[in-house]
DNA sequence: GTCTATACGAAGATAGAC
DNA sequence: GTCTATCTTCGTATAGAC
């Protein structure tokens, strides 16, 4: 196994996925071209079609690079000793959001809907952030709250998933904030 | 002013966002052509780009239309003797989501990241649903729960922030159910 | 693997008859 | 106002050299 090639391999993608989520976050995923994947990336078109069979298999991967990087971010939040409450929780959920994947992650919704594979993406995302946000939730209620741990799960499930639909929201309110740019403006 | 000659003006441009509409929900915005709502409507190009610019601007006309119908149906919630509560409210605004409009509403966010103008009738659109369920809330604090009618009011706000919240999480959800000719297959 | 140059198709928009 | 026919542009994807 050529795993140092590998190794190469997948950085080139990311740095092709990123450019590529940089271009969606200024003009959306249909009008940016792959031209315009190329002036931000650096790279050329033949380049960006020796790591993607179509534009949509990088939206795909885009997408996917993304959401995981966005749960990621909520990751350690369980373990340790004092996890947040409910409120901290969604505060630090809500600061962590960067505008420009916030665009993107809402375009992928909208994508989603028509296409099942971006479907499948997203709902299996929004799924694991929904589970990782209950986890939390339960640790808190045992740990700081005191409660017992055999019911604390089910107590958590209703606050994991309003505090989903909160973080939803917010999400989408950050990715209407108008640009910087617009602002300046 | 030829009052009946604009009616029937915008009887056909209904006639032709509610198929564009259609089209929207079956393959999204940017997949559907032109020429798809011509068969959806029965009209031709050129009978479309006598009554649109562009297609942009369809779009942002068939947007118009969609979120205000859904605003429409809140209308007169807060108006009766006995407005619902949060939870009955929430219930009745779900059960009221049509699938097609709920998935042209999402790919209406999406596209409003980057649109300015869209930006515009969306964040217009959420406020003014946002105002709508607070005024119902506030109706039912002073209705049924009796609350002094100063300061339900405030009282409403932050409760009419969180069911808009859980209602564009039921949006989403919506939108990203699989189609009913998928799950048939 | 990466580049440049290019083929090919699709879709937005227009012209002009009725 | 509505139609059909068409123009033109643009963007994906490929071919082939290095």
């Amino acid at each position: 196994m050529p795993r140092l090639t590998d190794a190469r391999k997948e950085l080139r993608r990311a740095q092709i996925t990123e450019a590529a989520v940089r271009c969606f976050g200024r003009n959306g995923l249909e009008r940016t071209s792959i031209a315009d994947i190329t002036a931000e990336s650096g790279l050329s078109t033949g380049s960006i079609y020796a790591h993607f069979g179509t534009k949509a298999e990088l939206i795909q991967a885009a997408a996917r690079a993304t959401l995981a990087q966005r749960a990621e971010v909520l990751g350690g939040y369980a373990d340790g000793d004092s996890p947040p409450g409910p409120d901290e929780l969604l505060a630090r959920m809500a600061a962590a959001i960067d505008p420009v994947q916030a665009r993107f992650g809402v375009q992928i919704w909208g994508e989603a809907t028509t296409d099942p594979v971006i479907g499948g993406v997203v709902v299996d995302m929004i799924d694991r952030l929904r589970v990782m946000v209950r986890d939390c939730v339960t640790a808190w209620l045992v740990k700081v709250e005191g409660r017992d741990p055999a019911v604390a799960g089910e107590h958590a499930e209703p606050i994991a998933r309003q505090l989903m639909a909160l973080y939803l929201a917010e999400l989408l309110q950050a990715a209407l904030r108008p640009t910087s740019e617009e602002t300046t403006r």
